[in-house]
DNA sequence: TTCTCTAAAATTTTT
DNA sequence: TTTTAGAGAA
């Protein structure tokens, strides 16, 4: 099976696996399901199991598909497999890498490549959260919906439910109960607007790949045959579109190797449903099923202490993790009186951990559960001055000043994307209102163009105060005392002379040189300029030069950023799916500062040092998941996660008091805390009555 | 009609 | 504390 005898000296890289992890990495065809606990070693095991298929010549590189949910997995395994294989055997092969991307990075190179199968042009735009809610307001108001009634928020988590079942609008109108005819209806008008959009939500990019499958035979049987080892990372965490765009890609040779572990399925609120692991033995016959149930990074007394909490779940497969780390300090609960003390023992404690115990800053991991709790642990750290970057809340590419900037190139590139038009008209203001607005969107759904081409027929009427669109090459300027004109529009003018130059630049190809013609960071930089956006930002009034110096120095970190790319279709991509600013975490920059993020975004990392803060009823578990005992016990499984992402010493905190808006709420103390043995405890109370 | 300022509301987790 | 909605000013 290994081929031991010729390449036992290429094979290193199998000393120093267990023999739970030796056989998942070497089990070869058919499919295979890992449960992998806490600190398994499961990234280790899903990499190299892809080098050894490619080591052993089962598979080429480009045979193999690896999916994930973030980009930072995706990068963090694509890496070490590049190690792997360059490291040993370099001299012989020029191995490629096999193709690890998120599923939505995977779906959009798809359907880039595919997307006039299903439809759609190819150089439709994807439309972030900010974009669909948008675009969702607009069509409550539309419907006469009272928007106190059907929040914009709840109609999107109902679209996103039914994409994530793969149910369409059409589906949705038939089979929706009497009370969510408005859901219903808000879908189906939602999902044309996409349409004429010529736009995807997060959702669509799995949907439409299903179907694009299932409705195209020939190029499913392309990928089945291309991608004939597939595997998937955190299975516990996939949906039901997920777990179907896997099964039919898998279908053909099924050699595909799923890895997870049901007692860290966190994303149930985003579909994810934990049947996908538990009924994977079911779907593939003859599955063979690994549990790695060693643990390589916590001390016992960690271990414990997660599991204790852990075990309290009804809904489990039972395992149970063991290491060979035995000593290990108690778990300090410090119990304080405010939110304000809560964070000033973190930060001097970490302060002492750096200065007495001999760790640094990126050993330690400050989690909690609620992105706002944040706010005060950095204003305690800052004033300790204690360095640390915090990870999570607003992505780079979210920001409205980068949404901004970025909404002209969307707009420039699909002429039909209404909201990315909407944005960078009024940006900038240019005297366009709700009025106008409309008044050009109404030309363009009358004429059936995209808004490009009604913004070039309407202009002249903007400009010269007439009706009748005119020829663009007799367009004049306005010289602001014209003929006594009304309805003088000099910035949209313009604003339209600066999405043409930004058309004509990504349309000028230099064949025989490399990449666009014009520089994508040029173009930016004109954007920047010509909208008026920078002098808006450096004359920015009286107030907060503090935010538009940040905003500026933002736009200046994207034109950096922009060099990198190729062409301006996977620069819109990668800002759509990925954040740039990610690959920094992992190396250089932050390596030096103490972390700050959710849980849930602490998930597959690991650090000598955790504190969880505020552990109290309400927060942790969260008040939104007291009434089920579903989500209190993924509430529970998320404390697993937090706690055993710690190697040596964990503090958990919780305070009497929180503010919360104006007024100060009293709590209890969480009961994730009494689920703990005591003897594992080490209790502090706090004596700082203020602060 | 558009812009700006003030007041109120809102806070779970994310590709 | 930040974002949004509504009202008044230009």
């Amino acid at each position: 099976m290994l081929n031991a005898e010729k390449t036992e000296d290429r094979m290193d890289y199998l000393n120093g696996l267990n023999d739970e992890q030796f056989k998942a990495v070497t089990y070869g065809d058919g499919p295979i399901l890992i449960l992998a606990g806490a600190g398994s070693g499961k990234t280790k095991v899903i990499t190299l199991r892809a080098v050894h298929l490619i080591k052993t010549g089962k598979a080429k590189p480009y045979n193999i598909l690896g999916l994930t949910f973030t980009n930072k997995a995706a990068r963090e395994m694509k890496e070490r497999i590049r190690k792997a294989l360059t490291g040993i055997g370099s001299d012989d092969v020029d191995y490629g890498l096999p193709y690890f991307s998120t599923f939505h990075s995977f779906c959009l190179k798809l359907l880039r490549r595919h997307a006039d199968l299903i439809g759609y042009s190819k150089s439709f735009a994807i439309f972030d959260d900010d974009d669909s809610s948008k675009m969702l307001t607009k069509i409550i108001k539309s419907l006469n919906i009272d928007i106190k009634i059907v929040a914009p928020s709840k109609a999107k988590y109902f679209i996103e439910k039914s994409k994530n079942s793969y149910i369409n609008f059409e589906e949705a109108r038939e089979t929706v109960k009497p009370w969510e005819k408005n859901y219903a209806a808000i879908y189906e008008k939602y999902s044309k607007r996409l349409r004429e959009n010529n736009a995807m939500d997060f959702g669509d990019l799995i949907f439409n790949v299903v179907k694009l499958f299932q409705t195209n035979s020939s190029v499913l049987e392309h990928y089945s045959n291309l991608y004939k080892y597939i595997m998937v990372d955190e299975f516990q965490d996939t949906n039901f579109i997920q777990d179907k765009l896997v099964k039919l890609l898998a279908d053909k040779y099924k050699n595909i190797c799923v890895v997870g572990d049901d007692d860290q399925s966190i994303y149930s609120f985003r579909g994810a449903s934990i049947d996908n692991i538990l009924s994977f033995e079911k779907v593939y016959s003859g599955c063979s099923v690994i549990k790695l149930e060693k643990n390589y990074r916590s001390t016992r007394i960690i271990l414990n202490a997660a599991s204790s909490i852990v075990k309290g779940n009804k809904f489990r497969k039972d395992k149970t993790l063991r290491t060979d780390k035995y000593s290990g300090s108690r778990i300090t609960v410090y119990q304080a009186n405010s939110d304000y003390s809560e964070g000033y023992f973190v930060a001097r404690e970490i302060r002492r951990l750096i200065n007495e115990d001999g760790y640094s800053n990126k050993d330690i991991a400050v989690l909690y559960r609620a992105n706002s709790q944040s706010r005060i642990l950095e204003d305690k750290l800052m004033k300790a001055s204690i360095r640390y970057s915090i990870y999570g809340g607003l992505k780079f590419y979210q920001r409205k000043e980068i949404k901004n900037i970025l909404s002209f190139l969307r707009f420039a590139a699909n002429p039909r994307d209404v909201v990315s038009f909407e944005r960078s008209v009024q940006c900038v203001p240019i005297g366009v209102g709700e009025k106008t607005l409309r008044a050009i969107t109404d030309i363009a759904s009358k004429n059936g163009t995209d808004i490009l081409v009604a913004l070039k027929s309407g202009l002249l009427g903007f400009v010269r105060g007439l009706n009748t669109p005119t020829l663009l090459e007799d367009r004049t300027y306005p010289d602001n005392k014209n003929n006594g004109s009304y309805n003088n529009k000099p910035g949209i003018a313009n604003y339209f002379d600066i999405i043409l130059k930004l058309k004509a630049d990504m349309e000028d190809k230099v064949e025989d040189g490399p990449g666009i013609g014009v520089r994508l960071a040029d173009m930016i930089a004109f954007i920047y300029k010509a909208s008026g956006y920078e002098a808006m930002l450096k004359n920015g009034a009286l107030k907060a030069d503090e935010l538009d110096r940040n905003r500026i120095e933002n736009i200046g970190e994207l034109i950096n950023a922009s060099h990198e790319f190729e062409s301006i279709v996977d620069f819109l991509d990668q800002s759509a799916v990925d954040d740039f600013r990610e690959n920094l975490n992992d190396s250089g920059k932050d390596a030096t500062n103490v972390s700050l993020m959710t849980i849930h975004s602490a998930k597959g990392l690991e650090f000598p040092v955790v504190f969880i803060v505020g552990l109290e009823e309400r927060l942790f578990p969260h008040a939104r998941s007291l009434d089920n005992e579903l989500s209190l016990e993924e509430e529970r499984r998320l404390c697993y996660v937090g706690i055993t992402r710690a190697k040596e010493k964990i503090y958990l905190t919780w305070s009497k008091k929180r503010r919360s808006g104006k007024e100060y709420k009293y709590n209890m103390p969480s009961r994730f805390l009494r689920e703990i043995p005591e003897n594992l405890i080490e209790e502090i109370v706090d004596t700082y009555e203020y602060y």
